[in-house]
DNA sequence: CAATATTTTCATTTTTTATTGAAGCTTCTG
DNA sequence: CAGAAGCTTCAATAAAAAATGAAAATATTG
């Protein structure tokens, strides 16, 4: 019955309130990560939902594309974050979210955070050999804060084994 | 002379490659706790700078317009990461880097933070309250990962003081 | 293995965010 | 206190980021 399905498919089922929250919670939570707003929608959404979902149920519920779709189970797949599960009898992937939250934080230290502190840290070097063609006066200050900031960068390095240990259990 | 002084205003002198390494350092730095790539610009041209600079010699060094110049420094200033110093004989304000970088760590996770995680912890409430009315089998499944969800950013806060403490000493 | 269902990719469009600079406000100065 | 210098604001514009959806790629089934 091609014309029912094709109703039934055009109607999606409004989200309920608890799915709203839950989608501008993890909005907001995925944003400071950098993750963008589809990709927090998508997991918000599975992580109320008590089954699995398959790829045009999160467009039909959520209401956006194709390709929003398909992307952002990308990336949360890439962190971790959703897991595919298999369901009898249909065909497409369904996944249901992770709920083993210090995956994300843990990823976005490892992927995100370190890098960057490495980065700054090798710029410091660079900054450190440049300073020294430098005349005596200017090149005194210079070098104090260069130091300053190597200092820091270093501090905050140190800190993140143990902000991972902390966020894992 | 309004010619020469032309002239020489139109002649903003190179960025070295020390400032262009501090700018992009501190561009990253910046991006990383919200704040927009002039604001980055602004900071890291300061921090290499061996003396105080109007708002006139940052937008010429940088290439930016007034406005963009003049609503970094806003920022700067109200995360204290910018300090106004007098300058004899020169009525324009100028400015230095405050180099107390724990500043805007700290700013960042007092301001951005912090109020995040309050949110969030608010609309787990909120999801409980509306949990309770659901059918039994999805309730329990609903309960617990709010449950579990809460837990977590409630350790998430906790580790906040600890965190502000370790980074500003 | 052809027909079909599902998913991915990516050029285009839309939306969001940041920048510009002219107008106006404030502060200084002679 | 008039004129100029310095600064801020904000509507318009430009740049960057995200979403769209058609086309291509990849399963799956009969």
């Amino acid at each position: 019955m091609p014309a029912a399905s094709a109703i039934s498919e055009s109607q999606a089922e409004a989200l309920s309130a608890l799915e709203v929250e839950a989608i501008e919670l993890f909005i907001g939570f995925f944003k400071l990560i950098g993750l963008q707003k589809s990709v927090g929608e998508i997991y918000g959404l599975l992580f109320v939902s008590p089954r699995a979902l398959a790829m045009d149920d999160i467009m039909l519920r959520l209401g956006i594309s194709l390709g929003a779709a398909s992307q952002g189970l990308k990336v949360l797949r890439s962190v971790g974050a959703v897991k595919p599960v298999y369901v009898p009898g249909d065909r497409r992937d369904h996944y249901v979210a992770d709920l083993e939250l210090s995956k994300f934080a843990s990823a976005f230290i490892r992927e995100e955070l370190k890098p960057k502190l490495d980065r700054a840290l090798e710029r410091i070097g660079t900054m450190q050999n440049l300073a020294n063609e430098m005349e005596a006066g200017d090149r005194s200050t210079a070098e104090e804060r260069l130091e300053r900031l190597r200092h820091w960068l270093e501090r905050g390095e140190s800190m993140l084994p143990w902000l991972l240990k902390f966020l894992v259990k």
